[in-house]
DNA sequence: CGGATAGTTGAGTTATCTCAAATGCAGTGG
DNA sequence: CCACTGCATTTGAGATAACTCAACTATCCG
């Protein structure tokens, strides 16, 4: 069983051998909350196919989406030891997800080191994620926001094979981009104008293509004095 | 052991039980740092003393704080599994910590079920932190999230008995304030000058004292309007 | 004393926001 | 099939929170 993002295919046999048959596999229709913030649950979920988001929402309607849930990801694995999962969990579009019954993951992951270590990495991982996006809230300009967003989606879908020429499916809506990046939604429309009309990117019907991709790292690292180097560095 | 923030008590012998003996003591003067982000290292430390902070800083000068580390704190739990610890660590103050060598912390983790257990809860927890900051700095007005980082701070360092009478050291330069909530400088004084003048808080001689607490707690969650005050105006 | 580091304050700038109107598009029901 | 309603998006104009720059003061420390 891979908890490692990327590493689980986006099938319905995808997440679990040794346990598949203590799971169930759910439907969720667009735009549905898969878990609310502090409910009580008794399960946890990977998502099998579709996105997903996690977000936190202010009482006064603000909302800042912490991350995309795509295939093979876990929606919060803080659920794990908590009975609440926190963040608030909600379809972006048609999604399937397997679930499982907390105790029981908790209990299988316990017995085995290995699976252990995975998901520690996992949560490292996760932890990692949740601290850039901290860097890009606080110190970056629209632009780069924006630009980082997709080049990281792109990535992330790249490793489950849903990219093909620099084109993968795009099903969120500016609004939900805007609560991604922190920005207002008429703001990421003319940004993502820009983009356009520069022709870094394309979007078009639920698509995006990226047209010029080392352009727009250059737009999403604004800061990069452009070092071409000819072998592996670190420094 | 104790790997939950407050549960470790701030003095020497504070971290480890059954391998005190493996630990190095080690002290570093403010403003030194302490892990170079990746920079490979064999250690992990354990603030005993001080404060410090875990950063990530762009290539082109800006930085953001991600969090600050108070007595009991753990820099950087991801060094556990990588030997690079990603995020800068640095000395705000004096800082004295205790020093583990990563594989040997980490064979003492992974052998014990009931400190994996904290441990892994430990990392939730800086999860849901690093979550919370992305609400803030996505979401969220220099007003607020200046008070959100004193309140914080407060219920840290009142956990570590470290607040009498709503006074606290408050080791911090304003330009640090700015790296950790996303701002300049120039606005974090304006701001906190604000808030003082409004009698929420007094910051004097690098002691911090909160003069009405839930007055400051409204300002922090702007779930309520304008309190008119007679005193100085503030433009 | 002199030089570095911090903090304050004012004036002008800018990135981003708010509001509002116009357009498109997708689904619904008659 | 069409009118209708509700979402999404685009665009413009004006407002504002936060920024930059710069000067001034205070504090620390050798």
């Amino acid at each position: 069983m891979g908890l490692c993002e990327g590493e689980i295919a986006p099938s319905n046999s995808a997440a679990g051998h040794d346990f598949d048959h203590r799971s169930i596999i759910q439907t969720i229709p667009a735009r549905r909350t898969i878990c609310h913030p502090n409910e009580w649950s008794e399960y946890i979920s990977i998502i099998c196919s579709g996105w997903a988001t996690s977000s936190i929402a202010l009482p006064d309607g603000r909302r800042q989406i912490l991350s995309f849930l795509l295939p093979g990801d876990i929606a919060s694995l803080a659920g794990l030891f908590e009975p609440v999962c926190g963040p608030l969990i909600e379809a972006v579009t048609d999604v399937s997800c397997r679930t499982f019954k907390r105790g029981e993951l908790k209990s299988v992951l316990l017995s085995r080191q290995d699976l252990l270590e995975k998901m520690t990495r996992n949560l490292l991982e996760e932890k990692k994620q949740a601290d850039e996006l901290a860097v890009d809230l606080g110190r970056r300009t629209a632009e780069e926001r924006l630009s980082r967003l997709i080049l990281k989606l792109q990535e992330r879908l790249a490793k489950r094979g849903m990219v093909r020429n620099q084109s993968f499916e795009f099903p969120l809506r500016q609004w939900q981009i805007a609560d991604a990046t922190g920005l207002t939604p008429v703001h990421v429309s003319k940004v993502l104008g820009e983009l356009q009309r520069a022709k870094l990117i394309e979007i078009k019907e639920r698509w995006l293509t990226i047209l010029d991709l080392p352009e727009l790292r250059r737009v999403a690292d604004r800061c990069v004095i452009k070092v071409h180097f000819s072998g592996p560095r670190t420094g």
